[in-house]
DNA sequence: TACATTACTACATTGAATGCAGAGATGCAG
DNA sequence: CTGCATCTCTGCATTCAATGTAGTAATGTA
């Protein structure tokens, strides 16, 4: 009940910022404003939020757990490549499910693709989650001796990936053909690096 | 000589900030400190720097012009994931040559391992080297139909050059080590795309 | 009913960043 | 040398994000 309560005024600031975002612009939006139409005080949105770009990427951080989960999962049997590229692929068919689909997120994505502020942040998030995805192959694949050579492998893959989506969304392709060009860029570098 | 002085407070301000970051840390120092630490108001910091970070970044867009440079002289005899190397090359160069071997730049490298600020304000400037890079192979290889190929494979790279980076200078690897291991991660990523 | 927990609020404060008007030096014309 | 224009720099006020603190009110529990 208390519980309730909590992810509710969340919901509300979520949906009072985007909305106040695709009104009047990022930028040109306060928190305090939001604040207001979420009928909560300023200092309530920043025990939600830590800052007022994650109202914008709020529970990004539930795909990249995914991510992990197939890393960890998988034992010894496959090539680290292989589950790297297993990984994104999860990651890719998650964000495809949610992100690309419902209407709220459409605003979310033109705000990422035009706020440089947002981009900042994303890649922020990003580079953490990278750092975890380096730190799980590790761990399933001790006898892969060079962190280095693990690094550069999921920063290229990050790399691409995110890189192709940004482009192809830029472009205007449809949700089917974003993720094709996802897939299409992770498997070009999955497959140059496991021969 | 109006010129001259301009030049000795911009790195007034910068030899303050770097000191004062490397003795109190990035958070704890303020514009303020910096700007009486260089004998200059508040005001001014912000008329040499946009913001607080670029004063640990200062003059990276150099490099970025540099590897633009490679990619619009060189024509159409060479391929293009050639070109993109010899582009990161350019680049990694650069970086071997200034960056990683003045003492200041040993604190800055530091800063940007450890502060979360600092990291999202690089990338944000890597995201922008991304574009223009990808705009400057658009130009010189027009034949190449698909944006979001070449958008990946410039991610990919640039992903790949940095995550190694990143490691290998957390690992305490020496200037030498770590551009070996920039140049091995390009040369990974730019072998495979060549087939 | 008493107690603890917790979401939330009001208030104050710090610090980054911007706008504006003006002072003072520098360079350049006549 | 004298005006005139052009800069850099300053001081001041202001906005806004973000944090600390203390306290209120409601919910859950013994």
């Amino acid at each position: 009940m208390r519980e309730r309560k909590k992810r509710r005024t969340r919901e509300a600031l979520i949906a009072a910022a985007v909305e106040l975002f695709r009104r009047q612009g990022y930028e040109a939006t306060t928190v305090a404003q939001i604040a207001a139409t979420a009928d909560v005080s300023t200092r309530t949105f920043f025990l939600h939020f830590p800052a007022k770009e994650d109202v914008v990427l709020a529970d990004a951080d539930m795909r990249v757990e995914l991510a992990l989960r197939i890393i960890e999962e998988r034992g010894a049997d496959e090539s680290l490549p292989d589950v790297l590229a297993a990984a994104v692929e999860r990651m890719i068919i998650e964000v495809a499910g949610s992100d690309l689909a419902t209407g709220m997120a459409d605003v979310r994505v033109k705000l990422m693709l035009t706020v440089p502020e947002l981009q900042a942040w994303m890649m922020r998030r990003l580079l953490d989650a990278q750092r975890r995805i380096v730190d799980a192959l590790r761990r399933s694949y001790p006898e892969e001796s060079d962190v280095v050579v693990v690094a550069a492998l999921v920063g290229a893959m990050v790399g691409a990936v995110t890189s192709a989506a940004a482009y192809a969304l830029r472009r205007g392709d449809t949700p089917g053909e974003v993720t094709a060009a996802m897939r299409a860029a992770a498997g070009r570098v999955a497959h140059s690096s496991s021969r």
